[in-house]
DNA sequence: TCAAAAAATGCAATCGATTGCGAAAATGAT
DNA sequence: ATCATTTTCGCAATCGATTGCATTTTTTGA
């Protein structure tokens, strides 16, 4: 009952050496099927557990995934956002079903080896990029020499670093054609377009109000992601507006939850006197007042893609970028 | 400009040992200022990274924190959950800053063996349980044995796990006075006692409401914690109820949201007809119709709790737990 | 019954860094 | 210039497991 640290110990407890333990363990063909029982009866008996830190030197693999979340000039951002650890969830799902663990690091890049630092301790097989932030550029250059690396985002031609994402174009067009049909023409898009998704959000929205001829009925509030940050802008907004817009198209859940207070603080209707639709298709709209009506991603699948792509590029393989369909879901406030 | 993976290899470039590249990039004062200039030089020069695995195989430590998620039955519930999420993030902050990395694993306790699976695998310095589920009892016994762990949850006499919490109880109580302050006499709680931080919470509430002896005038229902699995039965219950309650204490901020919505459906005005208390002080109870009341947890500071404890017993100091004054946060719902 | 083939196990190098100890070099004192 | 100190550095063991190769044991076949 005593407890075995090490092989050697085992080992010695079996009357083996270390090199018959090892292989006996990993149920290798190269033990007899006796000594093989013995051993394992014997480390279970012990509760012996083989040191990971020296197997992983060894084989040079260490069976962890590195998840990292550049915050960008947003400190304090992402990690409590619901759309990030909705995808983390996600993410810690589908690496613990494949045997990996994860290792969460938040990063606040001040120099731009923050990748670099990462990669070079070896202390993960590869890595996953929560957002690009404004770090596109430092994620096309270590693109171009790491390979096991895959970063959600939005994906542009041209761009070198292996990304998994929504058609945000796609999206975008989605929302504004729906508010459109539910009788919008004064368009707000509240959503900072200095980021790489949210501008392709816009771009789709645009493109829809020009196909219906009501380009110049839009208005752009570049609201903060944060929905502490938001809240006054849009609250601002909505005070100061010469004309009330009929539709607002947040380009995230946090900002459309954020847009939902303000009208309600104003004693305005949702969705009666103005419609309101998200992005994400996060859990969480499900819950607010009215529910909210928003553009899904899956992020089921796109955790699910991310996993498999990066599995992929640590065996070898070369792949491409991932983009998913995004879907309308109508609940009621639009 | 070659990439230097080994010591070896910048020990070569240097002209000296591996030894002594060792000490030059640890600032070791047994090594002249001279030629550790020169290998520090070398070594930012071709980018060289100490491989952490073998640092830590031979230092024994591993740098890094495991924060265990035991799931108890209750699949694909917490990971996702605000409450946890939120606490997660401040871990990380906190681990990071402290320059641990965080080793996240969510864990379905199918046998009792999960914890040890853990710790004999030496991934981890020490480790950080969120929640204790249904698994007290291999929690307790893990602590008689295995020093370096924390758990957030609630204390109670005679636990051997080193705990960090609210003062659960006092949260109830808090809750309760207020509702009865607000001119409530019906309440209803929600939430299921079979947790030991909710039994400690609704004994906070029935403390209270004896105390203006009202205790006759409390309905429980045992609501489950995951949102989308609470609303039915909450519908389900303002549906049938046959007097309405005044007031609504729900266990947690979650099951909070899903009463306002409810009560939306239902067509009955919060905090006009119903007023509504939830519990954990969330951020996303300053986004609800109408923004949510809530006992608050200083989250923040709880992770700051947890981090401390545990570093100290990985030090080798026995620590006693941590119980987190709990704070009532009024807002429009109650 | 004995050599040859097959199976099971032992031996020892290896992964990449850390560190105690001893040797060599530099410094200082006389 | 000589010897005792102090500095600086190299040597080699070590952490705990994996794995190619050598060796021993067992099985097979003639």
């Amino acid at each position: 009952m005593s407890q075995i640290k090490t092989m050697k110990e085992l080992a010695d407890l079996a009357g083996v050496t270390t090199g018959t333990v090892s292989r006996a363990l990993s149920d290798s063909p190269l033990i007899s099927p006796k000594t093989r029982e013995r051993v394992q009866a014997l480390a279970r008996e012990h509760g012996f557990r083989p040191n990971l830190l020296a197997r992983n030197l060894r084989t040079q693999r260490t069976g962890a995934i590195g998840v990292l979340i550049p915050l960008g000039h947003e400190k304090g951002q992402h990690i409590s956002d619901p759309f990030f650890i909705t995808l983390l969830g996600f993410l810690a799902d589908e690496l613990t079903e494949r045997g990996y663990d994860l290792l969460l690091s938040r990063v606040i890049p001040e120099d731009d080896s923050w990748l670099d630092q990462h990669i070079g301790s070896g202390k993960t097989d590869g890595i996953l990029v929560i957002g690009q932030s404004d770090q596109s550029a430092t994620l096309d250059d270590v693109a171009a020499r790491y390979r096991p690396m895959v970063v959600w985002g939005g994906h542009t031609d041209g761009q070198a670093h292996c990304t998994v994402g929504s058609d945000n174009v796609r999206g975008g067009e989605l929302a504004a054609q729906h508010l459109i049909a539910r009788g919008c023409e004064r368009i707000a898009f509240f959503g900072d377009p200095h980021a790489l998704e949210i501008a392709q959000r816009l771009e789709g929205c645009q493109r829809a109000l020009a196909q219906a001829e009501l380009s110049d009925k839009l208005t752009v509030l570049p609201a903060h992601l944060v929905a502490e940050a938001a809240h006054p802008d849009i609250a601002g907004f909505l005070g100061s507006a010469r004309e009330r817009p009929q539709g607002i198209f947040a380009a995230s859940d946090v900002i459309a939850m954020s847009a939902l207070r303000a009208l309600s603080e104003y004693g305005l209707a949702v969705p009666g006197d103005v419609k309101v639709i998200g992005y994400d298709g996060l859990a969480i709209g499900e819950q607010t007042v009215p529910r909210l009506t928003s553009v899904s991603q899956d992020l089921r699948a796109g955790a699910a893609a991310m996993v498999d792509l990066l599995l992929r590029r640590i065996a070898g393989e070369d792949t491409g970028s991932v983009i998913l369909e995004p879907e309308l879901i109508v609940r009621m406030s639009a």
